[in-house]
DNA sequence: TAGTAATGTTAACAGCGTAAACATAGTATA
DNA sequence: TATACTATGTTTACGCTGTTAACATTACTA
């Protein structure tokens, strides 16, 4: 075994994203990073200034798969319409959101203050550019006025759904039996159809 | 001074509120709350189980006030029309949101799990009953299946306003100069009437 | 009035983020 | 090649945290 690792930022990245997900950003110690990576326990700070610095990575990560997954759906590889990729993104957004739970909280949160990491800003400016570009396709020649509330209603819509649909809050519309989130989740797409008169 | 306190459950309640919303949750320690209660270390365990319960109250408690604020928006007080007074909740949701902004985080945090504290839950779906009841007001005779999507739509979007307007993601539209987020600060009202035709 | 439950304190535990001092490995320079 | 320097690891230690256990005081109840 050597004294020196040779990898182990990136093996500490790794390793938290694996722990962020498994157990939630809040019970994730530096001390359990460092031993995942088999290593001692303040060896991360070889690399990283604070733990902050390291949680910073591991949402940039987050921002980086989200926007590859949009990136994705809204592809012309199929030739599908615009308005067809424009569902599917909204589609890859949620499940991202609804699949790596953990991660899109830590990516959300305000312990990690984006003011004070540019870098991850940008990442998380780059995923909401996907929304922008599909967005302009799909109203071609629209203001940059319309165009930015059109986004923001929409990125805002989407946030608080995935919010929603984990049950952070399960709303029920009083008089009626089923959750009105079942009906939002039953037939999204439909959902999402709707929406696109905003 | 009496040995007994007489009304520390509550005292511990109030303190927790005021360090939240001036450190944020995660800067907010027991001890902490017990010192700004003139209290023992150990004293909170004679009222809470674990620092969680004391701060699912914390959360209760936000929900409450938010809860309050959107039935005083939408009063018939003022005998504005039913259009004028959804407005006027949306406007108090997004008030409430960016100005409690760290006991807003809370209340929308993983760390108390709602599946835990089912009279949190209520409260939160109180706030929500408020949205429900304006807007059948305002579409008399909608099916309770639109009703529902309007609804989620709605608090969604809120939602997502809410953390938007805080920065945690500025995203600019490229082209454009300004923020696009700038637009929505600047005339929400306009912002929100448009997306009534949700 | 005696006994018990409720509510406070003190002491102690392990786990946490972080800093300082030290050890080893790799690299550049003489 | 020998030597200095830098990068990257370990060990030790600090104060803070949530929580438990043991003990003290007050309030209530039979």
């Amino acid at each position: 075994m050597k004294y020196h690792h040779g990898n182990l930022k990136e093996e500490l990245i790794s390793s938290a994203c694996k722990i962020c997900e498994a157990s939630g950003h809040d019970h994730m110690s530096l001390r359990s990073i460092a031993k995942e990576a088999s290593v001692s326990q303040t060896a991360p700070y070889r690399h990283f200034k604070t733990k902050e610095c390291l949680l910073a990575e591991v949402s940039k990560r987050g921002f980086e798969e989200l926007t590859e997954r949009l990136r994705a759906a809204t592809s012309e590889e199929s030739k599908a319409t615009a308005k067809d990729r424009f569902l599917e993104m909204g589609l890859a957004y949620l499940e991202f959101g609804l699949e790596k739970r953990k991660t899109y909280d830590l990516m959300h949160s305000p312990v990690i203050d984006k003011v004070e990491f540019p870098e991850l800003l940008d990442t998380a400016t780059g995923a909401f550019e996907e929304l922008v570009q599909i967005l302009k396709e799909l109203f071609p020649g629209i203001s940059e006025d319309s165009l930015g509330k059109k986004c923001i209603k929409f990125w805002a819509m989407m946030h608080g759904l995935v919010g929603l649909l984990d049950m952070k809050i399960e709303p029920e519309t009083d008089t009626n039996a089923g959750s009105a989130m079942s009906v939002v989740k039953d037939d999204f797409r439909s959902f999402l159809e709707e929406s696109l008169e905003i």
